[in-house]
Formats: C-alpha cells, structure tokens, sequence
DNA sequence: CTTCATGCAAAACATTTGCAGCTGG
DNA sequence: CCAGCTGCAAATGTTTTGCATGAAG
C-alpha cells in the first residue's frame, strides 16, 4: 500500500529503534515483516505477510512470520484483530485500538473516521471496577460497493 | 448458573419455537445443548457445553455441539464471542450484540451494565456508507477480584 | 564467539466435514 | 417410513513448539 504522508516511514523507524532497545536481532527476514507491518494499511494476516515477503526471501517460513509478530504484540507495536473465523489480522500502522468495518461479503477491513472513542476504556472502568487494558470494536456488515452488488 | 428471573424459561421456549418452525428435529441431545444456551450465563464455549451435557448423554459428539450451535446462530438465538486466542464463546441469555468485560486473568466474562449503544450501529451506518448488521464490542483488562491479588 | 534467529517438521487446538447407521415426527 | 440427526474419525486451517543449523552483533 502506498503511504502518501510519511506515516508509514515513521512508524518503521519507530518500530525498528523499540526493537534495538530491546536488544532484538536486525535479520533481513524480520527487518521485512517488519516494514509490511508499518507501511500496509490493508491489515494483511499471517499468511499474508508470509507471501508478500517471501517474494524477496524464498525460504521464509511462516514460524517466522509469527515469532515477529509475537514480538511485536508484546511492544504493543502491531494491533492483532480476531476475525470471527478464528484467523487473524495485523495493523501495525494504527497499532493503538480503534474501530473496525469489517465487511463480510469482500472480507475488505475498514478504519472509520469516528469521534472519540478514547474515554470508553476510562468511562467503563470507572462504571465496573474492571481495570480496562484495552479494548476492540468492530462493526461487521457490507461495505458500499458489495451493498451494491448484493441488490444488483 | 441460577437463572432466579425466569428469563433463561422464556429463552428456552423462545429457541424450542423457533427451531420446531422452522422443522428441526427436536433430538434429546440437542434439547440439553439448547438448554445450557438458554439458562448459562458464563458465557461458556462449546467443550464446556460438550462437558456439561455429556454428563447426560455419555455418547454425544463434539460435533453435535458445533452443529446445535451452528443453527443456532443462523437463527439468531445465540451470540458467538470471539476470544483473542482463536476459541469462541457463546451465550443464549443475551443473544443480542452487546458489550463484554474480559479478564484475562482468570479468563472470566462479564456483561456490564452500560449506557444503551443501540444506536451506535446506525450512527456508524450513517457516517460511513457501510452496511452495519452486527458489531462486537469488548474490553480486555482485569476484573476486581483478580486486579486485587496482582498487588497481594 | 556466543547468543539468538531461522526454517523445517511435527504438534497443538478449535472447528468442519463425510459418512454409515439410527430415530424423531 | 425416510429426511435429518448422531457420533465417529478424518480433514482443515491457524498458530505454536522443538530442534539443528546459521548468522547478527
């Protein structure tokens, strides 16, 4: 995916210094995953990434992929959405929790510009007594294009 | 779980109906499952419902559980919950999208008493052009009990 | 050099499917 | 009766794990 702002590059530089701290190694293979996961806004799963990176690096497998972004996850560096199938899909360009329109005929994930939503996690632990960490919210349904089809 | 308000009765009936309706067969075993889904409200997964009725019916499948709850589902008269680690819930209580609190402590899920959010769909629908007909909205973090013995 | 990462294969899960035989209506 | 259900076992799909080899720092 493109990444007209710039965001992308900012997120990968991030992603790759959290990883220096961390003493992790600088391998070509993750160095890849890792650029997929900060610069594809199309939240790529798994299998994905592997195919997309393998097209470089041939003997990629995928436990690869996974040790990655296994790593990631703990940094809090890539978001990992649940799909109700049991698979998984991974934002590593928007990796704080944020809404989803998932759609059900394409498959195609969406990020809504939506207002606020920041406060529901305070909001809910006031409410509860629940110690909120995080959260997920998404919508499923037809995006406008398979609306359309659907009819016609 | 106690079910004091006679609800999880109603729900009972309700899935009964719906099923005789619509002519499945109304089969001992699928009775139980349909039971536990109507009365539980622990959310429970589909081998903690494969557990609990075997206890009846020493000779009932696993699969006989997903294809109960597989039913269900298309009819609307359960809500699958989707666990970050691939395994899903159900519940037959409250079989309507609504919010759930998630320890991942000691795993258990809560239904909070929140603000109405039945509107939030429509909203979403509004704004985005998408199609919205289900959404999911859960908050990970740690439940009282378990936030206390952390510190202790 | 010495850890840590890679890549393969096998294991681990949750869920689905195929099918022979049984049974509810 | 007989279409639909059950239960078994095998298949599926995703993610994890164990381990020998290889490469980053």
């Amino acid at each position: 995916m493109a990444d007209r702002e710039g965001k992308g590059d900012e997120r990968f530089r991030r992603m790759l210094s959290r990883l220096k701290e961390r003493r992790f190694r600088l391998t070509p293979q993750r160095l890849a995953v890792v650029e997929i996961l900060a610069r594809d806004r199309t939240h790529p799963s798994a299998s994905e990434i592997y195919e997309r990176v393998r097209q470089r690096f041939p003997t990629l497998s995928l436990a690869t992929v996974y040790k990655t972004l296994f790593l990631l996850k703990e940094l809090g560096e890539v978001l990992e959405l649940g799909f109700p199938d049991g698979s998984n899909h991974y934002d590593g360009y928007h990796p704080r929790p944020h809404p989803h329109l998932i759609c059900l005929r394409c498959r195609k994930i969406f990020d809504p510009e939506l207002k606020r939503l920041d406060d529901l996690e305070k909001q809910v632990q006031r409410r509860t007594g629940f110690r909120v960490l995080s959260h997920r919210l998404d919508f499923f349904g037809l995006c406008p294009e398979c609306a359309k089809e659907k009819k016609g």
